[in-house]
DNA sequence: GTGCTAGAGTACTGGCAGTTCTCCAAGGAG
DNA sequence: CTCCTTGGAGAACTGCCAGTACTCTAGCAC
């Protein structure tokens, strides 16, 4: 009391329309500052929050770091058809490197930091990003078995991985933009002679 | 003064015997909790020493715990020599999986968190740990290339990191064992396919 | 011995995660 | 309209840890 003015003021947002603007508030910070320096004050200044709010809803950073990156990409499924089997996987491989480079690649980078003690965490991201890309992947070969580009044989769980594989591991170790020079590198040295060939079993 | 008895006894570790056992504390701690968990505080108690002393010759917790990883695997170059191309790569990845399933792992996940921040030291640690991979890769297929296993064609830079990447990938994202399974999967059903082509400029 | 260097111990600052409290909008029930 | 419940804003607080600063002293050179 006192002199204390009391300046809560409103209007005061509820229900969807603050969630959104905690999860746009997170995407922001992510974007400009990364995860590593992405803290619960700063997205709830950045959102006009509470602390308190944001803790009813996400019960710590990682919970609602995900959360916003994963509410941004829900793309439903768009699978590329170019007509050829070297189309396909670049349009594939350009989705790939769009996400990584997004705020969805900064969170992936946190997100491993905090593997150990999370290990369900990372269990949920693997389940919603990389499962999309096997299954993009998978298509897009089927088709171009279909189409008699490459043999069926050529088609084995273990290569389904490699372009996105890749990919990560560019921007993750060189921390450099994925341009379409490396994905043409990738699809014409690695994807499309790998897929051309079956798996030798050899001694 | 007074009744405080100063129990600063000795003795007292100077120079590398200290350095020493301050790395080495450093790789238990994060072999133990991982590296978003490592303390500066938990260091120093396992190493008996002071934190000043840590500040006195790390700048800053990252730094101390590349050198740790670092002096750990200063293998001079072991590129092995099996006779054939198959059994030099299998040696090949179960090197970079080694390393990847000790404290040189955790360290990874951690660095690549603070990577936004902290480019130059990304950096380093590519040239450290990629390079060497590189160079033995590309030892292991000129041997190849010279038994007249490979195509010298087959042998572009591209593909020089197929295999460490896969493994990384495997490891940052499924966090499981990299065993020998995976290893010859990738091996059989990639490298050697691979590496028995030459890339294609097609359209 | 004297003096210098450098390590041990420890207390401190400052920032951030996560908690808890109070006060008060928003919105529905009557 | 008023009453009441829900839940948001603000802010104070705890606890942890990075990094700093300062004191005292062991080790070493001379």
């Amino acid at each position: 009391m006192m002199t204390t003015a009391d300046h809560r003021k409103g209007p005061r947002r509820r229900g969807d329309a603050l969630v959104n603007a905690i999860l746009a508030a997170t995407i922001d910070e992510l974007r400009e500052h990364g995860y590593a320096a992405l803290t619960m004050d700063a997205v709830a200044e950045r959102a006009g929050a509470s602390k308190a709010s944001l803790y009813r809803r996400w019960d710590c950073r990682a919970a609602l770091v995900m959360d916003a990156v994963y509410q941004l990409a829900p793309l439903p499924y768009e699978i590329p058809d170019t007509g050829g089997l070297r189309g396909d996987l670049l349009a594939a491989l350009r989705q790939t490197a769009a996400t990584l480079q997004g705020p969805a690649g900064a969170a992936l980078r946190g997100m491993l930091a905090e593997a150990l003690p999370e290990l369900d965490r990372v269990r949920q991201l693997r389940a919603r990003s990389r499962g999309r890309n096997r299954d993009i992947m998978a298509e897009v070969l089927r088709r171009a078995v279909e189409r008699g580009e490459i043999p069926p044989a050529a088609v084995v769980p273990t290569r389904l991985e490699v372009g996105a594989a890749l990919l990560r591991n560019h921007y993750l170790f060189h921390n450099e933009p994925l341009d379409d020079g490396l994905l043409t590198d990738v699809v014409d040295d690695i994807l499309l002679p790998l897929f051309g060939t079956v798996p030798q079993r050899s001694a």
